[in-house]
Parts: C-alpha cells; structure tokens; sequence
DNA sequence: ACGCTTGCGTTCATTCTGTTCACCCCTGCG
DNA sequence: CGCAGGGGTGAACAGAATGAACGCAAGCGT
C-alpha cells in the first residue's frame, strides 16, 4: 500500500509547517505540497489532475476565500478528492455544510498532535476498506466503512485512570486557577485522585501548573486549562 | 422540533410509493415531494429555494443522470441538503466518490425496514445535534455529532444477551443510582449478568453510568436509565 | 539562619471492576 | 432416549482505581 499524499493548505505559514510536521510523524503519510491561499491550492489540485492528492488538509479561513468555497469548487469541479477540515471555526452552520460537501473530519484548532493523529488513521482505515476496486455485498459492508470513517473516538489513558472521572475532573477545573484540594471537594473527589488527573492533563499538555505564593506554608499548585 | 422534510427521488413508480411510506412510518419524517427523474428532482429542489427540503433520499440509478451528478449539481449550485443514497450500486468507487461528496448514508437496495429506520434516525439524532444555531465548544461535541450519523449499527442484541432478562434488569433499575451488584441483589441475578445488561445499555445510549466516590477502594459504578 | 506552617507527593490497604471459564439448560438430531 | 451443540449464567480471579496516612518539601516570619 503506497503512502496517502496530502496537500496542506493553511495561510500562517508557521502552522503550516506544523501540520506538515505532524502529518509525516503518523505512519503512511506524505505531504505532496503545501498552499497557503484558496487560489493556490485549487491550482495545486488542478495541476497534478486530481489524482496525485488523496486528501487536502483544509483550513477554512484563508485569505482570499472561505475553505467551505474551496470545497464546492472542487465538488463542482468533480473532483472526489477527500477534504480533512482543520479550522477554528465553531459555528454549527458551517460543521452542517462542511459535513454536507463530504468533509472526511472537522478538526478543531487548535488541536493537539493526539487528536489529529486519530482522524488521520481513521482515515487511513476508512481508505483501506474502500480502495479496492471491488464491489461491497452487503449493507454491512458500507455500514463499517462509514463507521470507521465517524465512528466514535478512541482514546486510551494510561492504567490506573478512568474516563469518566477524567471528564468530571475537566469539567471542574472550569477555567482553571484551582488547586487539587479545590478540584476535589467541587468534584466529591479525594484530593489524591483530583492529582493524579490534574497531573495527567499536564503530562497531555491539556493544563499547566504554577504554584501559589503569598501564603505561610509551601505553596499549593493551582491547575490552568490550555 | 419540527418534521424533517424529505424529497423522495425513485425512477420506479413502486419503489417510490414504497420509500415513501417507509419515510412516513419513521416518527419526525414526513415526504414532502416525490421525483422519477434527476431533471424532476433538480427542478424540486431549485423550485423550493433548497430551504423546505432537509434531505433527499436519492436513488443513483435514474434515466437521465446518474444520482452522483444530481449530488454534484447540488453541491455546485451551492445547496447543502442532505441526501441518502439508496442504490444498489455496490462499486467501491461510488461509495467512495459519494462519500466525498457528503451523502449522510448509503443504503443498499433491497433493504429492510430497519435498516431503513436506522438510517433515518441517525440523520435526526445528527440533526438535532446540529441544527442549534449556536456554536461547539470543544472537539468531542463535533465528534460526537459524526458518530451519531455515522457510527456502528446496532438493530439486534447482541450474542449472549436474553430480552427478558433486560427486561428484569431495566425494571429493577428503575430511576436509577443503583450499581450493578445492587441490580443484581435486586434481581436475584448475580452482579456479572447484571453489569453485562447494564453495559449494554449503556452502550445503546439507554443508560448512563457515573462512579461513586468519597470511599476507600475502587469505586463502584452507578448506573442511571437516560 | 532556623523553625513554623501548610500542603505536596507517595505508598499502600481496600474495595469493586471486568473477564474468564466451567457449568447448566434447552433444543435439535440420530 | 441418549448425545452433541450453543446460548446464557455465575463463581472465581487478577488487577484497576480510590483514598487514608505519612514523611518531606517549600515558602514565610522572626
């Protein structure tokens, strides 16, 4: 199986080398060329055929025309090439369209390597299953492909820590500037456990730590999400 | 909540009578407009201004054009209705180039009622999801609304469950806040069985489960009907 | 400096989870 | 009527997640 190639497009040409970077750390990947504007990557896309991209790495805000455009050029175009959207855009309208212009995944920024890694090679998956030439013989069949393309996220946390109670410890930590000790008793949580998650999202770079001073007595750790 | 409002697109005269009633069968559904040719249904669409017509169940194999290129047409004329194939072309590369072009589902021909239910009650879980004008907050709610349209089916139980013990089991749990080794004192069944129901329906979204803290060792899960 | 104060970070007992596997019951078949 | 097979159950077990206890770390005050 040959390497998926991709084309990132995205203006701020500091992020594009990280998406570059981040694509060719996940196995199977090759970045073909990088655009930065709407009109540069449409050129791109049309130039090798249609055929020398399997995805485009798509923000939605560039300069010169929204990502969602650049989808339906492309669909009007006939291209099937498949569009991973990587935007900061939260409005639901444009999650709705997107999802109706066939974007294989919506990520939002900014995002850590983690997640990005996980629509890539569900992608890769979804790819794997659908790429042969052959015909599907049941519902099924097509039933798994788009399950593996949408399906749930994965995610796996170290032994001795638990999903649910990682979500309660989130919510808590709210926008931060809480101690272990205060996690705990918002929470119903002993200040042992509210730690050991605390510390996890740091070690995740999904918070960051700074103590307290000011007070007598060694000074406690407040918690900040990122 | 209003109905959703669907466009029934089927060269077969009997097959159209047929997927009609189907949609009407579904509760939230409602056809508002059957077409025989791509021409019909674009002219449906356009005619309608693309607002009173939430999702098209589109058959790919029409007289005059092929489903693929209504879907195109749509996109390019910059519609973002949302459509369900129903085909029994069951080439990879329709699936594939459909999936690009965002169809929510791909429905082989002949399907069953529940099959066909179970497609259209994705697209509402999503679109209840989605159609708040508000905005996402993190990741997870994006994810979550493509896994609801496009996750795992699940229309039988699974191996190794008996419908009259989660039957027993759903009623013992009645409003909820019971662990499974309580379920099961409850029940006469013992806590494995117990706990194998009460994942199941949590996995099915029928039920929610939370830890209970503040006591030494692990903490037990409580389980809560949704 | 040196103690004082306060909470951090760790260890470990505790309790319940999640899984495995043998058993039992039912059904179909020779 | 005996036997094989499969689906559903529960006893036993390995280990996962929590919190109490405790020694030590880290600022503050004199």
């Amino acid at each position: 199986m040959s390497d998926i190639r991709v084309l990132v497009v995205e203006d701020e040409p500091l992020l594009a080398e990280a998406h570059k970077a981040y694509t060719e750390r996940v196995p199977g990947f090759v970045v073909v060329g990088v655009a930065h504007t709407a009109r540069d990557a449409m050129a791109a896309l049309r130039q090798r055929g249609g055929t020398d991209v399997d995805l485009v790495l798509l923000d939605f805000r560039l300069p010169d025309l929204h990502g969602l455009d650049v989808c339906r050029a492309l669909r009007a175009a006939g291209s099937s090439v498949d569009v991973l959207a990587v935007t900061s855009a939260r409005d639901l309208a444009v999650v709705r369209t997107a999802v109706s212009l066939g974007v294989t995944h919506y990520l939002l920024k900014p995002f850590t390597f983690a997640a990005f890694r996980d629509k890539l090679e569900r992608y890769a998956e979804y790819r794997r299953q659908a790429l042969a030439d052959g015909e599907v013989a049941a519902q099924h069949e097509v039933d798994r492909m788009f399950a593996t393309l949408r399906g749930a996220t994965r995610h796996t946390l170290p032994k001795g820590l638990d999903e649910h109670t990682l979500h309660t410890v989130l919510a808590a930590l709210g926008d931060g500037g809480l101690s272990a000790t205060e996690v705990g008793q918002r929470t119903g949580i002993s200040r042992v456990t509210a730690r050991r998650y605390l510390e996890y999202l740091v070690s995740v770079d999904r918070a960051v730590r700074a103590p307290r001073y000011g007070t007598p007595g060694r000074p406690e750790m407040e918690y900040r999400p990122t």
